[in-house]
DNA sequence: ATGAGTCCTTGATTCAAATCAAGCCGCTCC
DNA sequence: GGAGCGGCTTGATTTGAATCAAGGACTCAT
């Protein structure tokens, strides 16, 4: 993997242009992370902005008597760590790859320095860390404003947005699952009401299909409940 | 109230210099909220950043079922709708003046144009965001990994930092809940089961004192429940 | 193949917090 | 004064999701 294809294809760093571009791609460092290695842990000093080129790294915190929570899966073109370096706090989170993974790693001080120096990338950050706090204010909306069928209903709307009817769930149930502060006996129990009450449908390839957004929408609302 | 003052009062602008102050001092309006009344709803679009001058502003979210949350209430110097402004979404919640609130509005696209104008102030805004979004970090790992007594503890924890060991609660006590995601039944209980248990005392002047700092921590961590 | 190890599903049971309900302040407003 | 109201506490009950438990499907290594 390749330092200027990552820099290239990531969206906060996709629009940066010349001067900038050689400057970061100096600092830069190529990291490969074998599926399963802890890149980093929660209060650690932060390393610096990962941006991931290939594989996927799992963000999640750790409370004191060992339960998890995945705050979020960072796929290829996405960063993470972001917050952490400009913002000049220790790691709030532990990242994980899930599968052999190449990052691009934007070391913290070299980093800082450069966004001293060019408005541009200042910019492009500005718009990128907005993204991620709308993303986590909609996770603390998920999480305290709707009921298990409510999370499930609103998830596959959302992962059905670019494939029409279709969701093939990306990943294993029980992260889906862990995502959505659900336990993976009661994601499964949901999908089962879902499919029973004609509102999704399994299709033959193992995925699945949605027979009703009207009625998945009501219910991601928190409308009548689904017995 | 003054907008000089305002600007200057907050933490976010505290630092801007003279070309950019001016220039943020002509755009801003002015603008005065009694008690009770709804600055801006969920899904309008957003009218730009608010400074917070006086008052108490509180921001939250409603389900389609009438249940809120609170996100985060904005005191004098703090401010909000920077994240949908920055990111140029609608606003994502609502905001409602809890009291009567002097404010400072950097009008949307004045306010846009003087970022990409002003690095100093891109600068401070990435700082903010930063802050921003970590809260919301800690608001999820608080609601996905802490029982209702571990978020009342780190409550406390968090609300003496100032004081030492006493505790006077900020606002009313079905608000404080609420911002936990509890009820404020919950909420009662649990402090009377910190009281029972010498953790916490109440004071003459119907405040609280930590007792046992030590021991607020381990609840908070999740260590052994309290009976 | 055989056995171990996941993951997923489904059922039975438990549990923490919400809801429902009642009573008690401490107010403001006639 | 006292009627009315909102906030707070405390008790009884309900409930939604977690936990505990068991079996089936699949992969992988031997």
């Amino acid at each position: 993997m390749n330092a200027e294809a990552i820099l290239h294809d990531c969206k906060l760093f996709s629009r940066v242009t010349e001067p900038s571009r050689s400057n970061l791609l100096g600092m830069a460092v190529l990291q490969h992370f074998p599926s399963g290695t802890l890149i980093f842990r929660q209060g650690e000093h932060c390393p610096g902005l990962f941006l991931v080129g290939a594989g996927l790294v799992r963000v999640f915190v750790l409370s004191a008597t060992g339960k998890q929570q995945i705050l979020h899966q960072v796929v290829p073109g996405d960063t993470f760590a972001e917050v952490a370096t400009i913002g000049q706090f220790d790691c709030p989170a532990f990242a994980e790859a899930v599968l052999d993974t190449d990052c691009l790693l934007l070391p913290n001080h070299l980093f800082q320095h450069a966004l001293r120096e060019d408005h541009q990338l200042c910019l492009q950050l500005l718009g990128g860390l907005a993204g991620r706090v709308h993303h986590f204010f909609e996770l603390v909306e998920d999480i305290t404003l709707r009921d298990a069928a409510g999370r499930v209903a609103r998830f596959m709307l959302n992962a059905a947005d670019d494939n029409g009817d279709r969701v093939l769930l990306p990943g294993l149930k029980k992260d889906l699952a862990n995502q959505l502060n659900l336990t993976s006996e009661t994601f499964s129990r949901t999908l089962r009401r879902l499919i029973d009450a004609g509102i999704l449908a399994t299709t033959e390839d193992q995925a699945l299909r949605i027979v009703s957004r009207q009625r998945l929408q009501q219910i991601s609302d928190g409308l009548f409940p689904i017995f």
